[in-house]
DNA sequence: CTAGGGTGTGACCGGTCTGTATCTTCCGTG
DNA sequence: CACGGAAGATACAGACCGGTCACACCCTAG
């Protein structure tokens, strides 16, 4: 399928986008070489330096990709199930669920973001703006369902997706991920049981955290 | 603090060791040379070869003290504690609050088994069977508790933990983990509740997730 | 005092990495 | 056909990597 990428006549920039996507998501960032990266699009290091100024720049580009295709994934949503946002959110768990059990290897943002330490590095301030932006998007979702807490949830589910798809690489799909549907549809019931609610409310004195 | 881990007179091996955690931890395992870590430990690159093998060598040792230091951490919740499994368990939230907000990188372990992404690297093997062991022991302890669905819980504390500490790598602390104890606070309220053990029982037809 | 094991030192090897320079080839447009 | 820009090919620079070798050193046990 490397070869089709080569083959399929894209243009050079396209094709080293899609390669590079590719082989960081699977071998990751600094598992990869912009050599390799030129080889499986079918063109050379030369073209992929005429195209990208350096390997952060393809790196970012490659993250606001990621980025790209999870929004339209989100219009996806909307269009199957159009004016049901409880639905939609149903079938948001249903989507994680198939990236978290479908693919061994985790979010590519996340993965960046621990391949790439340093503080300063530029593609940090990428990946916390798209984090963000997602964020943003589910919370406005749990809210159109008419969740009370909906920042709340939404955290939650942030939290449990990007947990199950870290573990998932750590322990492979029989460890905690396994669960990771059962637990979502759990709490979204949970909170949408006003008991439930008012007890996560008085729960906590430190109710910062 | 570097300088103090070279000069207090500990053996070279634990010096490399205690320097390479340090590192691996601060820049990640691929983000740190062989070469860097002897000189942090104050030694050289030829004496830490004598004492591992190789880098992958070290690496495995590394995660093992870290899984030894979570053992320490363990008994220690049992000793503050002691016959009161369900403090020891709000203790552990405490605990891991603590990892989450007061270290900008996260599980040593999730983080290299990101780094680490060849299926078959030795590492993964000591990552799995840590992350499955601490699994375990979370388990049992909130079946001590007298919790009914003690895996679920387990499984879900575990999960948000693990996404805790890793977005906050992508998003800082003002992201979904800074509401990490109120979750974990509230998931274990409604386990304790049985109206809501039963919603979790009957909701989702595919239980098997 | 001596022997030997653990340690420090620096050079070195082969490989890989990012990034660049140069030159040729190709292809679409006018 | 002629031209110009995009792309391919290749070699190279400079740095760093993991890992090894040879040798000098020191400290302790006998």
């Amino acid at each position: 399928m490397v070869e089709e990428c080569a083959t399929t006549r894209l243009r050079p920039r396209d094709r080293i986008a899609g390669a590079a996507r590719d082989l960081f998501h699977r071998h990751g960032i600094r598992g990869i070489g912009v050599d390799a990266i030129a080889e499986a699009a079918g063109t050379n290091k030369m073209t992929l330096y005429r195209h990208f100024g350096s390997k952060d720049d393809l790196i970012i580009q490659c993250l606001r990709d990621v980025a790209l295709e999870a929004e339209h994934w989100w219009v996806e949503l909307e269009t199957d199930h159009p004016g049901d946002p409880l639905a939609q959110l149903h079938a948001w768990i249903a989507g994680c669920a198939e990236c978290v059990f479908g693919d061994d290897r985790g979010c590519d943002l996340a993965n960046a973001a621990v391949e790439l330490a340093e503080t300063d590095h530029p593609a940090r301030r990428v990946i916390e703006e798209i984090k963000t932006k997602q964020r943003n998007r589910l919370a406005n979702l749990c809210r159109e369902a008419g969740i009370a807490q909906a920042d709340l949830l939404a955290d939650t589910l942030s939290l449990l997706l990007e947990g199950a798809r870290v573990s998932r690489q750590s322990v492979g799909v029989e460890g905690p991920s396994a669960k990771f549907v059962r637990m979502c549809e759990a709490i979204i019931a949970s909170f949408q049981n006003p008991k439930s609610a008012e007890r996560r409310r008085e729960a906590p004195a430190m109710a910062a955290n």
